[in-house]
DNA sequence: GCCAAAGCTTAAAGCAGCCTAAAAAAACAC
DNA sequence: GTGTTTTTTTAGGCTGCTTTAAGCTTTGGC
């Protein structure tokens, strides 16, 4: 699902922005009314949100152009404006609803779920390298096409280990990862979670891709040294 | 183009009848729930002015029945309550505008316009994972052809989960979904929540989709692991 | 080669996290 | 108001992740 919020306060625009991707919108911003026509213009898009004070092209002058033009993406218009006459013109210019300034964002947020219907939602991208992969949705992990499910501590030390392949991870480093700021953990516990990772990541036969750097950490690499 | 009005004081009734006549709507009057559920689940209409606080019966409860029997003629919700959730709620419920009184009747005619240019609204998308159906307008869950209803709260936590189905979803997440931003839910009450979930969704000798992630949170999919 | 330090392995114990049932509290309907 | 539904709290039990501890292996310095 894609919105477009046409607002030029960057502040407003970007809480806007926030509040909608939280939602599980894809947001796309326009800073003025050229642009948002433009955007508008394109299609693709399921939701507008329009501000009505828009430099350059005014947010009656978007939605006329764009009905004119037979784009029936169905809008939505803000402003702080609540002239009686301003919110009637909208209405019958072809926006689907209106609201004035100041606005609760809850309330923005059900009407453009009204007007979308809702789609689905974004998720978090899968972390790789070389052959292995994390997947952060189902907290798997897999190495060439074997995939194992992950408890929370593994997650947590992978995904630390992954997001700074290559590099030496200090071993005071994944335990703030694997189990926050205030950590008390011994060096044991450590020793046996890399171990259960090491036993989960690579098979009789594969590479080894976890090394141990004594008296330092861990790293995520490919050749020995 | 024929309007419903539903609204029990005669005056404001009567009122908006008439300024309706004027722009040249054909209109009927229902001055409780029953008759404006009656009246509206016969079809017809073109949009529905519907009062919240009706005598019997609800307008809440007037646009989840009619959402329910699958009729989707557009209908603006007016009430004297300004309470955010309940505009929220009857966005939600299948609204598709929503004025608090007092309100100008430019407006309330500019909105009726605009919802009677648009017809009727298309079906929201139900949300759907294997042979598990969520009817959103209704509020109830459906596993193979066996139907149960949802409460408030199951509805809000479900659609989260199958929103992002083959997800893993936090217990934060669904603490946001259910309980709203600044919740403050102890887990054993989603815990709770999350069993009457279970048993909705499955029945003996049906394949669990509702599993527990230890240390997480939940997650709506086929397998076992 | 020998030693100490660092890291590894294993199995078993501990306990946080989750489940369940039932009852209390709150919200809602009449 | 009363009765009903929904939500929250409580308390006990269970599961399996996490931790511990003890013995073993590897590493690097001499």
């Amino acid at each position: 699902m894609r919105v477009l919020v046409a607002e030029d306060k960057p502040r407003l625009a970007n809480l806007l922005k926030r509040a909608l991707m939280r939602e599980g919108f894809e947001v796309a911003l326009a800073m003025d009314g050229e642009q948002a026509l433009a955007m508008s213009m394109m299609g693709g898009l399921d939701v507008l949100v329009l501000d009505v004070m828009l430099p350059g092209r005014d947010g009656f002058d978007v939605i006329r152009n764009l009905r004119a033009a037979r784009q029936m993406t169905p809008a939505i218009m803000v402003t702080a404006r609540d002239a009686m006459a301003d919110v009637v013109r909208g209405l019958d210019l072809g926006a689907d609803d209106y609201l004035t300034k100041p606005f609760s964002l809850e309330i923005l947020l059900a009407r453009v779920r009204a007007l979308s219907r809702r789609g689905p939602i974004t998720a978090p991208a899968d972390l790789r390298f070389r052959d292995l992969v994390l997947h952060r949705r189902t907290h798997e992990l897999q190495r060439g096409d074997r995939r194992v499910p992950l408890t929370r501590t593994e997650f947590e030390l992978v995904e630390t280990l992954m997001r700074r392949s290559g590099n030496i991870v200090p071993r005071d480093v994944l335990a703030e990862a694997g189990w926050g700021g205030d950590a008390d953990v011994s060096d044991s516990t450590i020793y046996v979670f890399m171990r259960s990772l090491r036993s989960k990541i690579t098979q009789p036969g594969e590479e080894q891709l976890l090394h141990t750097v004594r008296g330092v950490g861990y790293s995520l690499r490919t050749e020995e040294s």
